[in-house]
DNA sequence: TGAGTGATTGACT
DNA sequence: GTCAATCACTCAT
């Protein structure tokens, strides 16, 4: 694996122009990153912030392992683990541009606008096929689910989170410019 | 043991 | 543009 991930906010840039795979018995999806955001224990905004606890235990386990939460009672996101055992790091996956399985994103998600169907850290679990049962997955591995190393765009964004109640100054979002399937161009 | 909160999305006005 | 849906976990009695 040519990724680093010893630390949350170079890893978030890293994995920008990597792809992600999964492989499931329908077939096999996969997509492009373009939109990241970093998360620390010293982070009010991340999970990890209070400690560990049994929702978040994989942030606290060895980088490169998937930690897949669940919030407003009907969503997942997608994270990477970063950062050295027991720090607490990670990276949220904030939007693919589609590559492969195309058709059974759509299938997955009930609709035929391309651009709808990974913008979202919620969509993009969906469209991907993924579940808790992929909790904790190592990525770097050859697994069904994992990430593999891709092209670094051109030219990367760096800004402020979204979608947060706290800590939404720190600069800790990127995503790749200009690209279309990003959650929020505006 | 119980109430409050959230790294969101989609449907409805 | 506004609002409801609904689960895991935290914080407070």
């Amino acid at each position: 694996m040519d990724i680093k991930l010893d630390d949350a906010l170079e890893a978030a840039k890293q994995l920008l122009g990597c792809k992600l795979v999964h492989q499931t018995p329908e077939g096999i999806t996969s997509g492009t990153i373009v939109e990241t955001e970093a998360y620390t224990s010293e982070d009010p905004a991340s999970h990890t912030f209070r400690g560990q606890t049994k929702r978040n235990k994989v942030m606290f386990g060895p980088a490169g392992y998937a930690y897949i939460y669940f919030t407003y009672g009907m969503h997942y996101c997608f994270n990477i683990v970063t950062g050295p055992i027991g720090s607490g790091q990670g990276v949220l996956i904030r939007a693919l541009e589609p590559v492969d399985g195309i058709e059974l994103m759509k299938a997955r998600r009930g609709m035929n606008d391309e651009r709808q169907l990974t913008n979202g850290p919620a969509k993009l679990v969906q469209a991907m096929g993924i579940t808790k049962s992929d909790y904790g997955a190592n990525l770097l591995d050859s697994g069904k689910l994992r990430v593999e190393p891709g092209i670094k765009p051109k030219k990367v964004t760096q800004t402020t989170r979204i979608g947060i109640g706290q800590a939404v100054d720190h600069p800790w979002r990127f995503y790749t410019t200009g690209n279309p399937y990003v959650s929020k161009l505006s």
